[in-house]
DNA sequence: TTGAAAGCGCTAACAC
DNA sequence: GTGTTAGCGCTTTCAA
């Protein structure tokens, strides 16, 4: 195989110059029809591809969009993605991808790493990089959208779910219900997204006049083990303070409570209600059906294009807060024993 | 913001000429190594970022790998990728991710998208080009690795499951259990992992003696839907012909079913075995947890890898086929009504 | 040990 | 409507 060819193979073949061959195949309307298609048909034929490198090089901006996430296996961060991949593929620009492993410094390495690559923008999903850093940041000379997560900035933008709002309208529908003693399962401790539900937990609580008891905040990653052990956690409780319901940081994190639950016998939503958070494809599927927030993930994926692009464009870009709703299936019930408000 | 820096810029300061700041960042052996410090402090400072564009111009290989999938949402799609991103990322490589939708045109014009950004190779996960196209697939210069697809070629490598023994693994499974009634709920049909396991399920049953019955192969895609769609279509036929068991394509559509079993009060697996194929996360926690085949997908990522970077330094390359194991969990039990052996 | 010069593939003035 | 020229940021001969 030799190597690619170039324009200047094209017009060589065509015995033109290589700025008509790059005219011709830009469609500039300064060039004859008959060029134009002369040219079209060779490069066809000689399986010709332009050198992005080359194209961005020149022009300075290349069509591609960098994108950092802690993981890839998150059903969350997969779904953001895919709002991401609509939206950038419909405008033209491919996506660098790269995930963090959840390491605030390979995040950094990373934001690094892409903007070596001259992408045009970045998008960062839940980046962990602790807001009091958030002056320490490198600064580059390209847009940056932070998804859920702040770190204000010129030249930086947010997309974010109202994670406050969520948590709010998850522990109010399982106080609604009757419940009064509601646990909390937490994400992530670096997590923005985790504090701001904690947060909205914690207002639901106080406006219906209990106490916030921090002891029934249980720590947690996201991840179904946490879920696990949340639930075995519960088991130890004397059962006669044991929390008559989960509000869990994520889908994920529910379901492996409802898992663990199932193997140990313990009856959901009868002996114990549980709500996600996320409204992941899973969540409809899951045995029952899991009782969860909804976060738009997609949306936050294509309004992180949208922000970048339009920013790219020098329009004006204001940070967006996207609210989603609660997503009532069969994980809620009212509590078996209604206790006497013990506050 | 002024432009990004360039190693002219930094030339400028340090009073050299740049490339002689090429060598020093390049860590050429033949530079004073104070000089290479200056340059260094100085880089940092200006806080500079080599364009990878411009090497690659120069070098005509640039540090990414092209990787396409048919869709990000996948779980299984998710793990290959993890694999793909633990293996590059450890060898300098960044990754340029495409997904195709499942359109095999799409999947082509991606190809070309790709290469035209100088990836330096291509790996295509579960490809939809029909195995015929095959010769028509466009020749690059690049070497392409597909995993779970089969397009030989020159410089194209494969890594693959042994999807036909994984099929035959778990139908096997399901006869030892006692069933005899054995139904197929299938995958995306272009795909070729669907007819090999669709052959594993086959030979299975043949060598069990059991006559291979094409109207117990119910048609399929890999969603959950479609494993809700299979189960209401068990719940169709006539309660002496019902199969007692089912091997799905993958454990998302085996998800579905448990989920529509449980709402049509179905018991799994008194009523009715399933068995999945990948192994997912999700496969451990669900409800009851999923009897399935292990598809080792983080490996194949990481294999593919393996395979572009070997094929890359010259090196011999041979496909490779990795087989999972059956992993036995909860929902798989003796048929209720042991059946007569009716073929 | 360092500098000068050429060139990777492309675009964009600027000519004609 | 088309050709000429210069240059994007970098690496890499070739000289010194």
């Amino acid at each position: 195989m030799t190597h690619r060819p170039s324009i200047k193979d094209i017009a060589r073949v065509a015995g033109v110059s290589p700025s008509t061959v790059s005219r011709a195949l830009a469609g500039s309307p300064r060039i004859s029809e008959q060029t134009r298609q002369r040219i079209q048909t060779i490069a066809q034929e000689l399986n010709y591809t332009p050198s992005l490198a080359a194209r961005t090089l020149v022009t300075g901006a290349s069509p591609m969009l960098g994108v950092i996430a802690p993981s890839l296996a998150d059903p969350y961060v997969a779904a953001v993605m895919q709002g991401v991949e609509a939206a950038s593929h419909d405008r033209g620009f491919q996506r660098l991808v790269a995930s963090s492993q959840g390491d605030p410094e390979q995040e950094v390495a990373m934001m690094q790493l892409l903007v070596g690559h001259d992408v045009a923008g970045l998008i960062i999903i839940s980046s962990r990089i602790p807001p009091e850093h958030g002056a320490g940041l490198p600064r580059f000379d390209i847009p940056v959208v932070f998804i859920n997560a702040f770190h204000p900035g010129e030249g930086i933008y947010h997309v974010m779910t109202d994670n406050e709002h969520g948590g709010w309208l998850a522990t109010t529908h399982l106080l609604e219900r009757g419940h009064t003693r509601v646990a909390y399962l937490g994400g992530p401790q670096q997590g923005r997204s985790h504090t701001a539900r904690l947060a909205g937990y914690r207002r639901a609580l106080e406006e219906a006049g209990y106490a916030y008891q921090p002891s029934w905040v249980v720590p947690g990653d996201g991840t179904p083990q946490a879920g696990r052990k949340a639930l075995r956690w519960w088991l130890r409780q004397p059962e006669s303070q044991r929390p008559t319901a989960f509000f869990c940081y994520n889908d994920l994190s529910a379901l492996g409570l409802l898992s663990e639950a199932y193997q140990q016998g313990v009856a959901i939503p009868e002996d114990l209600s549980v709500v996600g958070f996320d409204n992941a494809p899973l969540a409809e599927i899951s045995i029952p059906p899991l009782t969860t927030v909804e976060q738009k993930a997609r949306e936050l994926g294509r309004q992180a294009v949208a922000s970048l692009l339009a920013a790219l464009a020098s329009k004006p870009v204001t940070d967006v807060i996207l609210r989603g709703e609660l997503i009532p299936r069969a994980t809620v019930a009212a509590p078996r024993v209604s206790v006497i408000r013990d506050q």
